[in-house]
DNA sequence: CCAGACGTTGTT
DNA sequence: GTCTGG
DNA sequence: CCAGACGTTGTT
DNA sequence: GTCTGG
C-alpha cells in the first residue's frame, strides 16, 4: 500500500515537470520538504480544470461529503483499484475528481515471517524523477471553517520488485496517461481502470532504511538513506 | 419502506 | 483490541 | 503507515 | 449523498 511518502521536490520543479501553473513567489517561499508525509497532512496534488493544471494542497485521507467529522479520513488514505468503481465513497471521485500526487518516493514496511518485525524500505525511481501517483479528491463541507479538500491514493497488486516487500503498491501513472487521467470530462471508467496496473518492474528501486521513519514526528532527509538490515537486528547501525 | 453503513490494511 | 492523531 | 491513547470525578 | 440489508 502507500501510507507514508517523501515530498521533497520544490513546487516550481513540479510545475515544470507536470506542465502546471507556477506558484506565486510568496507561496513558494513557505514551502518546506517533507521526508515523512503521513495521513491527515497537507500534500501537494495536481488537478486540472478548464485545461489548466494546478498544484494545490489537499488533506491526505479522503473525507466523503456525508462524514460527520474528519476522523474517517485516517482510514481512507488508499482506494483499491480493483473495487474503486463499486465503493460509495470513491465512485464519484473516480469518475469526475481525479488527481496526481507527486512523490519523490514512498515507504513500505516488510513484515518478517519468522520474527514478525517490520523493516521499513524506501522505494524510489532509479532516475531520480518524481513518481506520479494516481489519486482521487473530494470536498467536505461539514465544518465551520469552510470547505476542506481531501484526497486518497489508489493501490494495486505489487509488481515483481515490490512483491517480496508488500502485497500492495500505489498506482504510478506514466506521462502518457496524465492527460486523460486529469481530464474531468473523461468519464470512461472502463478505460480509466485499465490505467490502474502495477508499475514496470524496473521503474522502482528500494533499500532498507532506519526504523526512525516509524514515528511520523521524525522528519529528516536521512530517513530515506540505506542502512544494513543485519546491523539493525543487532542494534548496531553502521551509518549512524 | 427505514436504518445503517459508507474504507483499507493486516491479521487470524 | 480498537480508535485517533500525525 | 505507525505510535500512542484508551476514563471519570474531584481536587489542586 | 447513495447503497445495502432487513
Amino acid at each position: 500500500m502507500c501510507g507514508r511518502f517523501v515530498a521533497a521536490t520544490e513546487p516550481f520543479r513540479l510545475a515544470r515537470y507536470f506542465d502546471a501553473e507556477e506558484w506565486p513567489v510568496e507561496q513558494e517561499k513557505a514551502w518546506v520538504p517533507n521526508y515523512n508525509t503521513a495521513p491527515t497532512q497537507q500534500v501537494l496534488a495536481i488537478r486540472e480544470s478548464a485545461g489548466q493544471r494546478r498544484i494545490e494542497y489537499l488533506r491526505w485521507g479522503l473525507v466523503p461529503a456525508w462524514a460527520e467529522d474528519l476522523r474517517i479520513g485516517s482510514r481512507m488514505i488508499n482506494a483499491r483499484a480493483e473495487t474503486v468503481t463499486e465503493k460509495r465513497s470513491f465512485s464519484k471521485p473516480f469518475k469526475t475528481q481525479r488527481c496526481l500526487v507527486p512523490v519523490d518516493g514512498f515507504y513500505e514496511w516488510q513484515v518478517s515471517q519468522e520474527t514478525g518485525r517490520k523493516q521499513p524500505h524506501y522505494l524510489f525511481r532509479g532516475d531520480g524523477e518524481p513518481l506520479a501517483l494516481a489519486g482521487l479528491w473530494e470536498v467536505w463541507n461539514g465544518g465551520t471553517e469552510g470547505p476542506i479538500e481531501t484526497c486518497t491514493i489508489l493501490t494495486c497488486a505489487p509488481n515483481q520488485t515490490l512483491a517480496p516487500i508488500h502485497d500492495r503498491m500505489p498506482v504510478v501513472l506514466g506521462r502518457s496517461a496524465w492527460g486523460r487521467w486529469l481530464d474531468n470530462g473523461e468519464h470512461d471508467t472502463g478505460y480509466l481502470q485499465t490505467l490502474l496496473v502495477p508499475a514496470a518492474n524496473d521503474l522502482i528501486l528500494h533499500h532498507p532504511i532506519d526504523t526512525a521513519v516509524n514515528s511520523a514526528s521524525n522528519n529528516h532527509a536521512w530517513l530515506r538513506e540505506p542502512v544494513n538490515p543485519d546491523a539493525l537486528t543487532t542494534g548496531d547501525n553502521a551509518l549512524f
